[in-house]
RNA sequence: GGCUCCGUAGCCAAGUGGCUAAGGCAGCGGAUUGCAAAUCCGCCAUCGUGGGUUCAACUCCCACCGGAGCCUCCA
């Protein structure tokens, strides 16, 4: 059931890898998610639409997957923040918590079976940094308690960092370690802050410490894939790393994955941004410094000011055309954002809409429902069309490309442009077969046809596309009705007119309907009509 | 300063030690159309620069130039 080809690039071994599963037929993949203390940005999507796509690909290849997404719903941030709104800290958690939520919903992202908040597992948490301390790993020191990183001979093996070279001076709490780079396991609580009590009095998790042990908690000491963002490296993963291997004396995690995180493009397309670090630069003369701030002051997403608004960008340009834009790249790579690459995303996306559409007109059948339109769900049981057909053969045979590149370390970037090679194959074969001509329908062709469409949707289900229209029509008060009987007489009357070959007119009723933003499209078997976005 | 990564056509973007270097957007030519739109066909790159290794490199190595990220509880 399982194949053997999969390969999946390791941030630990900084290659790619054999796809090993520890169980066999299941793996366990655990994905860091958001502190919960504002509402999401689209940085914060890219690793959900990633790993929900790796997802959906495993399970197609058979095996039975369980994804677990972390929300941190206490942090520094969180109270801060709170304070700033005159909210307790449960409060801002929940509604940002509900913000996020709701975000990867828009994008297609329900895959997720566990959401487990630091807050709900405080026990697990507790237990675990008092498993460190039994270990001799990690010591309380004035009411924290740290992990010491010396006694931990492979620190540093994921970041690639020497021992000495993290996290600099040790911070405010320096006093308190017994070297700068210990991290804390627990924060003892100032008298105002929210606080759980503990063996070392009232406080709160360090940051690293949720992740360790709520990942046990739900996929054991050692499980198949951990992700998260690039920045995430060091010290988040590095850290949390050494306290499972430390506590359970077996490696935490086979493969490490990390993709690449999001830059925005100013509107010229260019993209600045600069290393705060970068001494040079700060020497430069005012004036120029200042203008460049000001160019680049919202390339990096997760720092700019203004990095809100995911719900209004997925209003604009709907959750599956910026799925679709994510996946158009490799994961691992940066990728560039903004108005402009999205809108060009979207418009190559159209060309799919108008065939679905197309196949709708032509078959009278429902691409998006199940019945009407099956779709084979598991890699094994694919069965190809026995045909000649130069095109649907080839459609078969880009689907197996498109697997081959799923297989190459998810390479949807890759496997896309076989989607546009599928969908060319199957309007040739449409064009060939005059399948638009009602004459020339025949039940072998229009099987074929089906075939063909049923596997784009196979492979649209891996990627998390194609799998509910794109644009819901709101039927709520029968303005549909009313609209598409208002254009069908308006296309009637213009037949009527070209008939006479009264162009003319027909050209006046097409271009007038076209500055309203409702676009004619004249086929061989009569006109349709289409609401342009945008 | 330390550690990573990247540089493929006007733009975006896969990919490979040796067959014609995917695909998308834009553009151009053609078929089709009353004209369009859509669709199809065709055209549009020698892979940052300079060396090296090799029978052979865009793909490996070195240097340089350019860009990005992390090292600071950001995905």
């Amino acid at each position: 059931m399982t194949t053997n080809t999969i390969r999946i690039y390791n941030t630990l071994s900084k290659n790619k890898e054999p796809f090993q599963t520890l169980q066999p037929g299941k793996v366990g993949m655990y994905l860091c998610g958001p502190t919960v203390y504002a509402e999401a940005h689209i940085g914060h999507m890219v690793g959900p639409v990633i790993f929900d796509t790796i997802k959906r690909f495993l399970a197609y290849c058979g095996f039975e997957v369980t994804w677990v997404v972390n929300i941190t719903d206490v942090d520094d941030k969180l109270i801060n923040r709170s304070r700033e709104k005159g909210i307790s800290m449960f409060q801002l958690a929940t509604a940002m918590t509900a913000d996020y939520l709701a975000n990867l919903q828009s994008l297609g992202v329900d895959q997720i079976d566990h959401l487990p908040r630091a807050t709900d597992n405080m026990d697990e948490i507790i237990k675990f940094v008092q498993e460190l301390i039994a270990l001799d790993f990690a010591y309380a020191s004035g009411g924290d308690v740290y992990f010491d990183v010396l006694k931990d001979n492979e620190y540093g093996r994921l970041s690639n960092r020497s021992v000495d070279s993290q996290q600099g001076d040790g911070g405010d709490q320096a006093s308190r370690k017994r070297s700068p780079g210990d991290f804390a396991l627990w924060k003892s609580a100032k008298p105002d802050e929210p606080s759980w009590e503990s063996p070392w009095g009232l406080g709160r998790p360090g940051w690293h410490i949720e992740c360790s042990a709520m990942s046990r908690r739900i996929l054991g000491k050692t499980f198949d894939i951990h992700g998260g963002g690039l920045d995430l490296v060091f010290p988040h993963h590095e850290n949390e790393l050494a306290q499972s291997r430390c506590c359970h004396g077996q490696p935490m995690v086979t493969y490490w994955l990390h993709n690449g995180l999001m830059q925005a493009a100013d509107a010229k397309g260019k993209v600045g941004g600069k290393n705060d670090r970068d001494e040079t630069q700060a020497e430069l003369p005012a004036t120029t410094a200042s203008a460049d701030a000001a160019d680049s002051a919202s390339t990096k997403i997760s720092r700019s000011k203004g990095a809100g608004g995911l719900a209004q960008l997925i209003e604009r340009h709907t959750g599956e055309r910026i799925r679709f834009f994510l996946l158009r790249s490799h994961y691992r790579s940066t990728t560039l954002f903004g108005e402009e690459p999205l809108a060009e995303a979207g418009t190559s996306l159209e060309a799919f809409y108008r065939l679905i559409q197309r196949f709708e007109r032509i078959t009278g059948l429902k691409f998006y429902d199940a019945t009407e339109l099956p779709h084979n769900k598991h890699r094994s049981t694919f069965v190809a069309p026995a045909t000649k057909n130069d095109a649907i053969n080839e459609v078969v045979r880009l689907r197996e490309s498109f697997l081959t590149k799923m297989d190459d370390d998810f390479n949807t970037g890759g496997a896309t442009g076989d989607l546009f090679e599928i969908a060319r194959s199957i309007n040739r074969f449409i064009d060939a077969e005059q399948l638009e001509e009602t004459a020339k329908r025949t039940p072998e062709n229009t099987a074929l046809f089906i075939s063909g469409m049923s596997i784009l949707k196979e492979l649209g289900a891996i990627l998390g596309i194609f799998i509910k229209p794109p644009k819901q029509s709101n039927n709520n008060d029968g303005t549909t009705e009313i609209l598409d009987g208002l254009m069908q007489l308006l296309i009637q009357l213009r037949a009527e007119a070209r008939v006479k070959r009264d162009f003319a007119t027909s050209d006046s009723v097409r271009n007038g309907l076209t500055q309203i933003g409702i676009a004619l499209q004249d086929g061989k078997e009569g006109t349709t009509w289409s609401i342009n976005k945008d």
